[in-house]
DNA sequence: AAAAACTGTAATATAAATTATATCAGTTGT
DNA sequence: ACAACTGATATAATTTATATTACAGTTTTT
């Protein structure tokens, strides 16, 4: 994860909660972010198909949370956005299988990554979207 | 995190470990990884750093754990190799300042960002490279 | 003291991931 | 029919990550 998408997908998730059950447009949601709303699209896309949002096209359109800010937590936008990135980043494709360590490496690694990832989880879902809104009101 | 570092990390710390007082060059560690000689080097240069482990110039020489694997914890190791980067990725530069949101987001980000870290590294601290490294032997 | 086996570091090149931009067909309200 | 939107795609620019090469400096052995 060395990019901003969780970033942005709270951001943009932030100002549809502060609009209610208003639809909000790609491009109001990427003139606050300072980003091109081509890419906004596409996050919001990525927020649509987890069931985070829903979009309602032509005039009059955009975006909205398709639940209660109480109802969203952040486990879900970590989830929605990670891909197939990891917490602790990626293994290195080949390593030596007649090496001990190098043939069982990326198994233990994975065994590890799961743990980590799993507790982390659980702490992202403890935090809701309404919660952290409370500090632009 | 979208990089190998972290991996690399516990492979090298891992190869130490199984090598007891020994000093390992950094071309058997390279060979075990399957990576460049010199970017381990670099790697170790961290480590070394952070005080994990020790090196020696010369022949005969190269790296060893700077204490035993039961005390060296993986949240040692994700510090060490993390350097600005984050668990939950990057802030966007400039958010609009003019909205509520975008004013306040990086922020609000900042904190929620810091919780989580503070999780994820308790969590990492309650790992040792020992009880890691039992899976080579 | 010279050779051999190492490290440490820097410079440069290549590859991959991330972000940006432009474009346009399709939808919906007026 | 027009205007304000979304959804999707293609392409470019930028940044990050990885690889490679080279070489000066250190330590042991002969």
């Amino acid at each position: 994860m060395n990019n901003t998408r969780f970033a942005v997908g709270v951001h943009i998730l932030s100002l549809l909660s502060c609009h209610g059950e208003d639809y909000v447009s790609s491009e109001l949601i990427a003139k606050s972010i300072n980003m091109n709303p081509a890419m906004v699209r596409k996050e919001l896309g990525v927020l649509r198909q987890t069931g985070l949002i829903e979009s309602k096209e032509g005039i009059g359109g955009g975006s909205r949370l398709a639940r209660k800010p109480e109802h969203i937590s952040f486990d879900e936008v970590y989830l929605a956005v990670k891909e197939d990135s990891h917490v602790l980043g990626l293994y290195r494709e080949d390593p030596n299988q007649q090496c001990p360590v190098g043939a069982k490496i990326n198994q233990a690694l994975e065994g590890l990554f799961q743990e980590v990832e799993t507790a982390f989880l659980l702490k992202l879902r403890m935090m809701s979207l309404a919660e952290f809104t409370k500090v632009f009101r």
